[in-house]
DNA sequence: AAATTCTCCTGAAGGC
DNA sequence: TGCCTTCAGGAGAATT
């Protein structure tokens, strides 16, 4: 479930724990997750230092000092800096080992990813496809009006397309298309560029919003009780099937669009 | 090329 | 109480 806004709560929650540290050693207990994570870490980590944590997309990299850790959540990780001694529990498949600390991925389902790379991680296979930063200033209505041109695909499928536009995931998609009144089965080359532009808007808003909510709700990464979840107390539609409309007070709809359950009011978004 | 479907996995929820 | 079925979900891969 982690969307863009609780990766980067992730990244920032992380980074004053790991940042300067140096890597002693890997503990793999389940290299099986979306991909085998590499045994050769086992070999590459020890002695590297931590450089930086930055967040791309809802990927995460670990700036080493000869290569880069790339980690993805998928829909159940978690990260958190525990006291190396402290008995692993059921999911937690790897730990870091920082001295005294670790950083530890516990992950139930096992769809996201730990990997390696010694080249430039934005030229890594899986991110250098990647579209645009949803806050960047190169995301805006304008860039998202240009790329519907011509594309009968629903709206709500073209913003959670990673080419399109990175971090918006199932919840948000629905957040801010609500906000925006658009409804999420419309046509992408049926939208007016001006409500695209208030679409951009309110992506930025929405995903704005939750990461300073992440910051106040989320900020103990030390701890197994530091996590909230994703923010669901911001949300106005998504998984409010049949209750009132906050704006209307009729029943919010829900319907599956591309595999997945959109939620919308039929009487405020057209 | 663009759009849709499939796939990985586990825990929660619902039915009986 | 307990077993079985169904479903959700990120996003790359495969297919149409």
């Amino acid at each position: 479930m982690p969307e863009l806004p609780e990766v980067e709560t992730t990244r920032s929650g992380i980074e004053p724990h790991l940042l300067g540290k140096t890597i002693q050693g890997i503990v793999i207990r389940q290299p099986r997750l979306r991909w085998p994570i590499p045994q050769s870490l086992k070999q590459c980590l020890p002695g590297q230092q931590v450089l930086a944590v930055e967040r791309r997309a809802k990927y995460l990299f670990l700036r080493l000092t000869q290569g880069t850790v790339i980690i993805h959540l998928g829909m159940s990780g978690s990260l958190r800096v525990l006291p190396a001694k402290s008995q692993p529990g059921k999911h937690d498949h790897v730990d870091l080992i920082f001295g005294k600390q670790c950083l530890r991925l516990h992950d139930p389902r096992r769809f996201g990813a730990l990997l390696w790379t010694v080249v430039d991680p934005n030229k890594h296979k899986l991110i250098q496809h990647l579209g645009p930063e949803p806050l960047s200033s190169k995301f805006d209505g304008h860039y998202l009006y240009h790329l519907s041109c011509n594309r009968r695909i629903a709206i709500k499928n073209l913003i959670m397309d990673s080419k399109a536009v990175v971090g918006v995931g199932n919840i948000y998609a629905s957040e801010s298309l609500f906000r925006a009144g658009i409804h999420p089965a419309r046509q992408s080359n049926r939208i007016a560029l001006k409500r695209y532009m208030l679409l951009a808007d309110k992506i930025k808003q929405v995903l704005q919003e939750a990461i300073i909510q992440g910051g106040t709700t989320l900020k103990d990464f030390q701890h197994e009780d530091g996590s909230a979840g994703y923010f669901a107390q911001k949300l106005q539609v998504y998984g409010r099937e049949n209750a009132p409309c906050l704006h209307c007070e009729h029943p919010i709809m829900r319907r599956v669009i591309g595999q997945r359950s959109s939620f919308y009011c039929p009487n405020c978004q057209h």
